[in-house]
Order: structure tokens, then sequence, then C-alpha cells
DNA sequence: CATTTTTGTTAATGTAAGGTTAAAAGGCTG
DNA sequence: CAGCCTTTTAACCTTACATTAACAAAAATG
């Protein structure tokens, strides 16, 4: 049914692991390409097209975050795996902020890994397909369609938004009720991450936050240092 | 390519038919405990990182819902079967509420047992991380969230943490009852261990305790020159 | 039992992050 | 290129946080 194998970008240092780990996959029908460090699994990504990458946290030079964070620079949709070592739970929570889609612990169960790689394409296949869900959101009284980049109240007159306060209550609504990190906001609309994106991001708030005074229910809430939260009080 | 065995935690009373399922898991690959009775297992638990528990049901001195209600308050995530003698709705229904992931009849099918585990522990190590668990600690009657960063008093309104004093917090409730070294929550935390930051710790701790006073059965106790311990009182 | 060490607690301070508004800079289109 | 819309930058203000100081109390020490 797939007419074609699925790319995948596995960075890994350590060349036992990598390589048996190349092998393995391609034994398995994926199309892998193999980068030894951050800076090579960078250069390969920009090369190429995607379907899945798979980084190791720990590497030199270039670590498995900041190699995470230049692919979302470029790409906000190709999915990403972090390799971690069993015990690093911390690891878990940075890799949620630029965008992980999942993790695997090192070392790991081989058929694990397949199901999981396999679920996430998957995943992402039907994402991008199924239309509506990704575009149309119910927030309180509102209505958001991101699509056409507008916003009803009660059925009302819709205000248009424009491009980068539409992504970005997209980007909220889509985490709703749940940490929108600010370093994924960033990555994803701005595409980078400094000073001045930032500051950006927080008049681009006050202008929801105007926006959404109309239903006292709903609110963005801001956890210092680490992002926003849209809320929907019942 | 399985890289290294899981480890099974069997807590089982009767010295023959423990030995006897010892020694068949062993024989198909697993690294196994063998405890003697729930205190020994519960010791063994604290100590160790299990892909599973096997608790025996009836047991003298502690019984397998008490020793998993145990394990449970200490790791939300560790699959948990039963062993029963027959079946016995009662416990199977008890066993249920404690979070058990599955039963065994005593005496069973080897086989089906080999199955059991297997898919028990595929099915834990299948499931994603985004799954809220690591992040959320139920602390007397309070509701630690420790990824959004509130503490909620009787599901009433949350109070939001500092990064500081949520890692702290988190720390003690993954120690809960037992003690959180002063050197621990420095590295871990401070990422330094002097006289400020131990001070500084110290600061963080009079806040926790004044957020906590509202449930008089939780306290945090210091252990003098050794660290803290969370307690709550039954 | 006096003295030192450790801990409890509150308040003050300095810095960083965020809230908000307005002005400047970019871009696009007629 | 004028006018409009969008985005960024600047400015100013408020809040949040972590650290340090200061003093009190408790615990250990010899």
């Amino acid at each position: 049914m797939e007419e074609y194998k699925k790319r995948i970008l596995l960075v890994e240092d350590d060349p036992n692991f990598g390589t048996v780990l190349k092998d393995y996959l391609m034994m398995n029908d994926y199309e892998v390409t193999h980068a030894k460090n951050g800076m090579e699994g960078f250069e390969k990504f920009k090369k190429d097209d995607f379907d899945l990458c798979i980084l190791d946290v720990m590497m030199p030079y270039k670590d498995g975050f900041t190699l995470a964070k230049e692919i979302r620079e470029k790409n906000t949709d190709v999915p990403i795996v972090f390799l971690t070592a069993k015990t690093m739970k911390e690891d878990v929570l940075k890799g949620y902020k630029v965008g992980a889609d999942d993790y695997l612990n090192k070392p790991f169960d081989s058929e694990v890994l397949l199901m999981k790689i396999k679920a996430i394409i998957q995943r992402k296949a039907t994402e991008t397909i199924s239309d509506s869900k990704q575009f149309e959101f119910k927030i309180g009284r509102f209505d958001l369609n991101s699509k056409l980049r507008f916003l009803k109240f009660d059925g009302g007159e819709p205000v248009k938004l424009s491009p980068k306060e539409n992504e970005l209550l997209r980007l909220l609504a889509l985490h709703e009720n749940d940490l929108m990190p600010r370093e994924l906001a960033l990555t994803k609309i701005w595409r980078d991450d400094n000073y001045f994106t930032s500051r950006s991001m927080d008049v681009y708030i006050a202008k929801l936050r105007k926006y959404l005074k109309l239903d006292e229910k709903v609110e963005i809430l801001n956890i210092h240092g680490e992002g926003f939260r849209l809320v929907i009080n019942n």
C-alpha cells in the first residue's frame, strides 16, 4: 500500500549502536540516513526530506535538543523522537519543550521501537490527511477558524486575525489547558528563539488577551519562565 | 536485539512455589528478585527499578493489596500482577482498585504466564510520556501538578508555585514518607551544595510549609544534618 | 550547661520575565 | 508611492523569583 519507503534520519554518535540500529531499521524496510553528530545531522536534514528524525540526546558538540531546535526552525512538522538514557527523566521535560513526539529509552526493546516508529509516522500521516480538526477550535464561547483566520464570538461577526495572531492562538488551542512552552511557539512560529522574538510574542499574547476578554471564562495564563496556558474555566 | 533483561520483582511467601516460578522466569530470560514477604518486597522495590511486579495476594503480615498500594504510592507506572489462589471475585475487584494490570490464577499455565508478562511489559513500554503521571502527585488533600506548577487544595483554587518551590516539593513527594537528603536537593535543584544554596533551600522549605499548613496531616519534618521528610499522617 | 552548628522564619534586595501601549519599520496592493 | 496592514522594537511599568541578611530557636557537642 505504501509505494515508497519511509525515510528516517538517525543521528547517533555511538558508532556501534548507531550502525546496529541503522541496519535493524533498514531490515524493516526503512530508508535510513545515519549522521554521526549534531552538525552532520543538521547538514543531512537540510539536504533531504525525512519522515522521522531519531536524535540521540547526548552527543558531543551539539546535543539532541539543540539539533531539534534547529530542525524545528526549518520544519515545524517532521516528527522527532529522542533517544535518552533510561534514568534521565529531566530529559523528558526538556524534549517536550522543543516539540518532541516521543522518546525512547536506551537501551530499548527493538519491537517497541518499531511499533513506536510506525505509530508516529502513521499518526502524522492521518493528521495531515484528516482536515478540519487541525484548524477549527472551540475556545469557550469562541470559534477559531485558523484556516480562514477568523475568530467568532457566540456565532456573531467574525474578527479577522493576523497570521501571527492566528498561529499563536492555534498553538495555544492545540495545547488547551496545558502548557504551551514558549520555546515551542518561538521555534514553530517565529523560527528563532531570542530576546526580540520573545518580546514580540508577548505583544501578541497581549493582543490575544484583548480579543478573548469577551468570554471571562477564557484566559491565557503565564507560567513564569516556561510558557503560556490557554485555560477554559467551567 | 534485546539489550537488557527485563526486571521482575516477585513477592511470594510459599518458598517452593516461589523458587520454581523464579527459576522458570529466569530460564525465560528475565531478571528476577524474589522477596519472601510484603515487608521485604517493599524494601527491595524501593532499592531497585523494576519492569514488573508479581505479588501474591495471600501473605502473612502484609498482603499483596497492601503492598501494591505502597508500591503505587512510590511509583504510579510500574505494572502490577497479582497471584490469587483461585478466581475470587472480591480479590479481582480489590486489585483493580489499587491499579492491578492483570491476574494470574494459581496454579496456572506457564505459557500463559509468559505471554501475559510479555504483553504487559510491552504495553507499558509503548505508552508515551505525554501521559501526565510523571508530573502529578497527590499529597494528602493536595494535588501537585509539577508540570503546570500549581498546588491545589481539595480541588479548589490552584496556587502557583515558583520553579524552585515546585521542584523542591516534587522531590519531597518523590521521597514521600522517606528521607530526602539535603545534598540530593541541592545537587539536583541548585546544582551546587554550599552554605548559601543550603540556606536558600531552608527558605523554600519554610515557604512550602506555609502552603501545606492547610492540611494538618501533611508536614515537612527536618532530620537534623540529613535532610527533610514529607510525611502524610493517616 | 555553655557554645557551636544547624535550622526556622521574615524581610529586604536585585534581577529577570512578563504586561501593555505606542512608535517605528516592513510589506503589500492599488 | 500612498495607504493599509502586519510585525518588530522601544519604553515604561509591574510582577515574579531567588538570594542574602538578620535574628530566633532547636539540636548537637564536648
